[in-house]
DNA sequence: AAAAAACAGGCAAACGTTTGCGTGAAAAGT
DNA sequence: ACTTTTCACGCAAACGTTTGCCTGTTTTTT
């Protein structure tokens, strides 16, 4: 009841037995007779004592703490992941450190060294859009500290990941729009740079050509997701000889900019153009004008997952502290969900 | 370079010295010859030598993390404030442990005990809907442990905190709409269980009489926050006797429910009924029938101040580690943001 | 040249817990 | 009644670091 948290010190003081005797009533120890032990853990009791969980991870090496590094708290792909992999380190008695690197390399080095040296048991990590250099992740190896990656994955071989496949979702998306009847069907995507839209891309072209459809390139123009870019990336297909009634953009943000230009534009969004889109953020549900579909990637499931083998590894790790024998590379699959919900409850 | 990361005792025993010259030459303490500190500094380099930090906090009882309490991760007004929480402790070299309570008071209460138990220096929390027992926070007090709450503040005295005043934005927003030339405003309110719909009613109020106006207490309804209880609730405002032209809504997504709605019953959105909603999140930036204005929270904000008390808190702690002088109750203030986006770039 | 001060560094305890090993005493076996 | 087990517990080291105090050597002071 004072100021400073009981000890098993002071319990063995009380009760003139020894530490480890006290350690061990209250881990149930057999060797520990039951009178001893009911005693200890009355006192324990009375006193409110709870173990200092610090001590623990200091004298066994282990603090029973996951580490997640990701680029961008607030962003809803990214919370909704930490959420899940706090829900499943929870359920497993493991505490969650995170810190966000907002897609900076050095603060990315930065913290996963701080994590190493706060003596995390693995990290959960989805890289930086501008890391190059990879050295970082050598070093937890050499550690001998887990790593899943999860989302966005660092192109080195014998790691860890959990990521989404986006070529089911965009064949998805692009036979969804040829069903629909349209045949001339535009891509707006991303930045060449990012590993993101080179997969839009490729599922687009493998769609297109599996359907026996010419693929034309000039119907996919990059943007910078920015809003202006989005507008001149949709002039740019506007103006193309086949004027494209659908198009695929890298994002729900992307498609919401377009969808407001071309309505500006006059164009009939119910006939003349339609939009199929990435991340169905829960938006689209409420607007009037929205991509049809839109590419689900599913956060809080590959946060789930990721969490749960990094916890399986460290599981393992207690028990054959020798090296790895095979590595997870688990892919949830990309689903196109419809948008149904317009103007219908 | 092994597997095992180095220590200071290493560096101690091949250099032929004592640990406790390792340690100070580490801190530069200038008791250490320059000679040593720089063979020291040198080998330890070369070992990749980095403190360990659990051993640190064990032997200072003191860990550098704060520990961060919420109900919902995935909830953009929490990942937000989280973003803001871990930017500013980064800042200020600490780290940032996190769990959600899923607005489960027992769960809350685990939680706390947890973060009590880790050691965390000092606890930031949001507490949940239905917790009604505080015994748990007194617990934090009593191990001297600082706690800022944020935006769900419990209803104790003697306690930090920093909260959103909802009453300026409350009153902006129906002078807002009085302004437009409104009469008639109704309010679709959450919960009265909820504090939140305490403070919008009171401003709401307020904002009504302070303008002389006859204050109708029948054109305040309360609703779940579902689509369908929004419905009901638009419902009854839409047969008064004196039928609102505007409405004030709880928030976002009870704005964005009720006007699809109001859409599907034919009602003219520009001129026949207006809303102004809470949160202002940013997908009323993207829609085209929106709340006109919507309050403000600054979650960022909050959650900024929010660890700078703490971290405050903590510093003064280590210069003075009596009592609390004064307590922190900081209000940001809502602000009514206009939803200039329609249909412009 | 003797005394005092400054310098450089070592010793050892402490933080709280776990755990391998050792050891008396009681119980069981012969 | 004597040896062997079993039981119940204590001893002490270990985890890595910090820090108050002590000690030996060098430099300064007078």
């Amino acid at each position: 009841m004072t100021g400073k948290p009981a000890t098993i010190k002071e319990i063995a003081k009380i009760l003139n037995v020894s530490v480890s005797t006290v350690s061990r009533a209250l881990h149930k120890h057999p060797t520990i007779g039951i009178t001893t032990q009911l005693k200890v853990q009355a006192l324990a009791e009375k006193l409110g004592y709870e173990p200092n969980q610090n001590a623990i991870s200091f004298q066994k090496g282990k603090t029973y703490t996951i580490g997640v590094i990701i680029p961008e708290l607030s962003e809803a792909f990214f919370s909704a992941a930490i959420s899940a992999i706090e829900d499943t380190a929870y359920k497993r008695n493991y505490t969650v450190l995170i810190a966000q690197s907002h897609d900076n390399e050095e603060k990315e080095i930065q913290l996963v060294e701080k994590m190493k040296n706060s003596r995390v048991d693995g990290l959960l990590i989805s890289v930086a859009k501008t890391t190059s250099s990879f050295a970082h992740f050598d070093m937890l190896k050499r550690f001998n500290i887990p790593v899943v990656f999860f989302d966005r994955i660092p192109p080195l071989k014998n790691i860890h990941y959990v990521a989404c496949n986006m070529e089911t979702g965009s064949i998805e998306a692009v036979n969804y729009l040829l069903q629909k009847g349209h045949r001339s069907i535009g891509l707006i995507n991303g930045p060449a740079t990012l590993a993101a839209s080179g997969e839009r891309k490729e599922g687009y072209i493998k769609a297109m050509t599996k359907n026996r459809l010419k693929f034309d390139p000039s119907l996919i123009v990059s943007c910078n997701l920015t809003e202006e870019g989005t507008r001149a990336a949709l002039d740019g297909l506007l103006a193309h000889k086949r004027r494209p009634t659908a198009i695929v953009t890298f994002n729900d943000y992307v498609s919401l900019y377009a969808i407001k230009h071309a309505r500006n534009l006059g164009i009939d969004l119910d006939k003349d153009l339609q939009f199929v889109s990435y991340a169905n953020l829960p938006i689209i549900n409420y607007m009037d004008y929205a991509p049809v579909a839109s590419v689900e990637q599913f956060p809080y499931l590959q946060g789930q997952k990721a969490a749960d083998i990094l916890l399986d590894l460290l599981s393992r790790k207690e028990q054959s502290p020798d090296g790895v024998q095979a590595y997870y590379n688990v892919m949830v699959e990309s689903q196109l969900i419809e948008n149904k919900t317009k103007n219908s409850y």
